[in-house]
DNA sequence: CATGAATGAGGTTTCATTCAT
DNA sequence: TATGAATGAAACCTCATTCAT
């Protein structure tokens, strides 16, 4: 579909020495508040080593390109949403169904919520940077940990399928940016989003495994 | 939080012409073209209008900028779906709560997927051009749609607050968006879509008229 | 070889209107003098698009990128050369061998000082931009033409083989390019290697006629 | 003309260790590689470095700057190329004519193919770095060396003028570069440029001798 | 009304060179 | 001495927008 071309997307160089991690860091850091005080469109590499207080040239050291940059961000995002779950996951395995969903639920929403700037921040940048890519990766990784805590739950027996999990988790994904871009996320909304979220996948995974399976 | 200064966005002039119509609808599916096979930030406004077959002065006509450009389009798919569930619920008032959800969320699954093109085409520039803003409209709009039907439920007698009818909407959208980023739109997975996000709502709706409230 | 990418490399859009014509000529002119007084390495389109009293984006518009505008000069060039020697070429049918390579190699010298300045700015760029290339091209063009010239001598029976007129080229070619890279193409010295050249090359002709083929 | 100013062009430091002249050599090495595989246009000290397997700040210590390390290269080999016609030519005192053209058109084939890749590397260099000047410098070396030469020839009285002999060191030149470039300089093509450019220059040396001088 | 040539600010990226380690 | 991270001027090129035709 899309015929942009893909250039070279990964990170240029690790960081090794101290300087240069804090250099990174910063970078990610600065990329993180120009995309929230001027929007995707008028983010610049210009600006971004600017607000890291270094220049250009030390920017295109670290990242070949501008996508590589917002990619790493993106990736970087993914990866501490997708273990919070993952453990979450692991710490769940044999409890009752309810207090599983329940958990990772809410280990899923106090990660996305932790940075909420970051959070709106990547919704921002996620289609035209490969997110739909990483996102598959994750939803891979997290399909599995999801399904083998299902298969121990305590209180039910079948196991439920793949694309039911993908529906939960297209369903916290969903409802939390929701949340995120309707401009007001309070701690109070926060907190209902929390609970009806798990309500919600709760109700959900209870009535499948109490209805006969659709297909 | 964007700082990004918002010129006048609202199309020039209303096409009362046959020809003006067409012309506008040309230049309308040529941006959807472009969107897919481009991406936003290669979108141009002479690659849209050469794509449409008109000149850029002409493009500017009819639009006086870029933006108003992005958002009249994505304007006009919000109307089509918003007014699509607005029927839905009108004509479900009285049902039984379980064929209310199911009759509204297959409404909103089909009119989603009649073009999945212009649907994955805007979830690329929603974010850059008032989307959330016209979001907020939708759901405000459909909130009450949607209230206004809950309450005539046949089988329920507690309306639900209105953070839950948010909810639902939310999920709604996030899990159709999911299934169509994920790539793979196949008339298979989005029969699943539709079978999984009624029992979901559902499941949903029906906890929380058993349920007593949370806070 | 040389891994450098090859964009495209051909003129953008052909000058259609008056207006246009003029533009493009006015570029080519600039690219020659920026060429002249800044050397390649300082050729930037910026400078050249100055020099031409256009904007840059104007200059972009014909000339996809700098290569092409490079190429395109170039380009013309050898076509004026190489149908100076066709013409001259064609006009000598059927002459004694000494008079006609006598015609010849003044028709070439003639075209080639006409600009001296033309001449040496594209020794500059010819063989980062293609020059090999249309060299090779001219020369086949220019081999077909006197091949066909010389088998038609009144003086000589065997034609001879196509590596003597590549060097008989090569050499028109070179002693006029170190004539002109040695800074003082006065007049006088651009008298005296039309007739030393004249010389060369009929005596070279000549005793390819009388010596027995090398190989 | 070039208005493009010059930096210091000498080489910062004579290599005297055994270890720098290694290093020395890997850079000069280095340098025709990237040559080749990137052009000049996208050849960089940094480039060139890693190719050397050193650093740039080592590559800066031998160089203080870019144009004298592609000036050094051209200056190396302009030396060897212009030794091995002297020596040509001091061993060719008094042979006849047509002897000594032969050994020295010979010796300057042989030197000038022996490493093509280095005489094609430096074609792309030769008019930005002070090429012409080199090729004056080594044009009047050889002047003298060949001047001499002719003036024993055993079989000719009067003496050929200075300009003479530039055309013949630029037919030598021309028709070598012309078979470098077209690409092709197979063993056997090399081969017949040696012998037809002895012809060559042969016959015109000896139309020279015998034909009144034209001016 | 339509056209499309022209504009030029501004974005991305490169690269010669320096200098602290 | 060697290293290579950092610098930032400057190059290439794009694209929203205007306006004479």
């Amino acid at each position: 579909m899309n015929t942009a071309s893909k250039p070279t997307i990964e990170p240029r160089k690790k960081p090794v020495q101290a300087r240069s991690t804090i250099t990174v860091e910063a970078i990610m850091e600065a990329t993180i508040q120009v995309l929230l005080s001027h929007g995707v469109e008028r983010l610049t590499t210009t600006r971004v080593s600017e607000r890291a207080g270094v220049s250009v040239g030390t920017l295109y050291q670290y990242y070949p390109n501008k996508q590589s940059l917002l990619f790493a961000l993106l990736e970087q995002h993914m990866e501490q949403i997708a273990s919070a779950v993952e453990t979450a996951c692991d710490y769940s395995h044999d409890k009752p169904l309810a207090e599983m969903v329940q958990y990772v639920v809410e280990r899923f929403v106090d990660a996305k919520m932790q940075r909420t700037d970051i959070s709106m921040a990547l919704y921002r940048i996620s289609t035209e940077v490969g997110g739909p890519e990483l996102v598959k990766r994750a939803t891979g990784r997290l399909q599995k940990a999801l399904g083998t805590m299902l298969n121990t739950a305590s209180d039910v027996n079948d196991k439920p399928e793949p694309f039911a999990i993908e529906m939960m988790m297209a369903t916290m994904s969903g409802t939390t940016r929701s949340v995120l871009e309707a401009g007001t996320a309070s701690p109070l909304r926060i907190q209902k989003l929390r609970e009806h979220l798990v309500l919600l996948c709760q109700s959900y995974m209870k009535s499948l495994s109490t209805t006969p399976s659709f297909i």
